[in-house]
DNA sequence: GCGTTCATTCTACGGGCGTTGACTGATGGG
DNA sequence: CCCATCAGTCAACGCCCGTAGAATGAACGC
């Protein structure tokens, strides 16, 4: 009986290089965005060789495509229940945050096929928060949604306002809960 | 009598000239970020040479620091009228977006000197803003503003997310009042 | 066992970058 | 009128980047 631990087939010891390069490359685009990342930073990280970088992904483009391929989904939404389905989805990402999240959101800003990538996966998401929000103005009061939370997270990891960044989730959940709730409802009529 | 558009002195040609620079050196940085504006192409959109930018700013750092430097106020904030300020602050930012604004907002979030440079600069604004605040925790509510602002406008204007980009500014201002307000006001205590 | 596949490395390329320093020619003070 | 000053150009440097392709040696199917 061999060993099971002993000497890992091609096919696996393949996966797990491509994993740690992967890794590797989530920490330094989260960390130093799109442009000062570098092949040979990531594989250096990977402790591999850049060209086999280039080998297993073709470009650092692709490679990027891959490392910040995400599919933070915010769940069923109830009617009315926007406003929770958003803390809770904020609150997780305000405790661990994932890599490839924060990689997203600092390339946004520096790659334009980032962005665009973005935009369309982030598209559903937000149609479905705004079919959640009972208003005439669902759609921007849901992209304000977006921008909000986008802000706290690009200032507390990207920014590291101090401030935020030692707050704890719950705290600013808290602070923010009435803000969503405004935004998710519509306020009683009361004209002029 | 000389004509008045004769011929610039040369401290004249010298004022000029470095404002055409930063000028184009705040566009580019604006829509590019930090790294992917090159003082080549600032130099060339300014119609002069890269040396030459060189040798009026030192350095691109130094370039980035000049065509950055912004004094937006918040004015003076009077009790309770945090909100108003912000607000009023706000709607100027949505109306007219300076590019240096710009520039800023994009470099910092993907820079790790501008974000230096930005948390120094915007310190004393957001302790007044604090001290507007009358809560415990009103340093927090204070950053949690500024990373709404801020988010706003980095969809807005560096993002493009179209529904945010193409609403009027009312329309937002008017959606983020109430939120402003539970920030910059304690709730009327209701312990348990 | 053998030939092939494949993980991995090495070396090298072309190009763009920030930056430098020598150069040129107009300007302007004494 | 002359000479120091200064706006502005030019060519070059060293560096690091993404990328390509050949070379190596172990793993694997037959």
């Amino acid at each position: 009986m061999t060993e099971p631990t002993a000497r890992p087939t091609r096919a696996q010891q393949r996966r797990l290089t491509e994993d740690r390069i992967l890794t590797a490359a989530r920490q330094l685009f989260a960390e130093l965005g799109y442009d000062r990342t570098t092949i040979r930073a990531v594989a250096s990280a990977a402790g591999v060789d850049a060209g086999l970088v280039m080998h297993y992904f073709g470009s650092k483009d692709l490679l990027f495509a891959r490392a910040t391929e995400t599919a933070d989904d915010l769940g069923e939404i109830g009617p009315g229940g926007a406003t929770e389905a958003l803390l809770t989805s904020l609150g997780q990402r305000l405790t661990d945050e994932p890599e490839a999240s924060l990689a997203v959101l600092r390339s946004m800003l520096t790659n334009a096929d980032a962005a665009d990538r973005y935009r369309t996966a982030a598209q559903p998401q937000l149609d479905q928060l705004t079919n959640a929000i009972p208003a005439p103005d669902a759609a921007l009061r849901a992209s304000l949604l977006s921008a909000i939370i986008h802000g706290v997270l690009a200032e507390r990891y990207l920014l590291r306002l101090t401030t935020l960044a030692d707050a704890s989730p719950d705290q600013i959940i808290t602070l923010l809960r009435p803000c969503f709730e405004s935004l998710t409802t519509t306020p009683p009529d009361h004209p002029a």
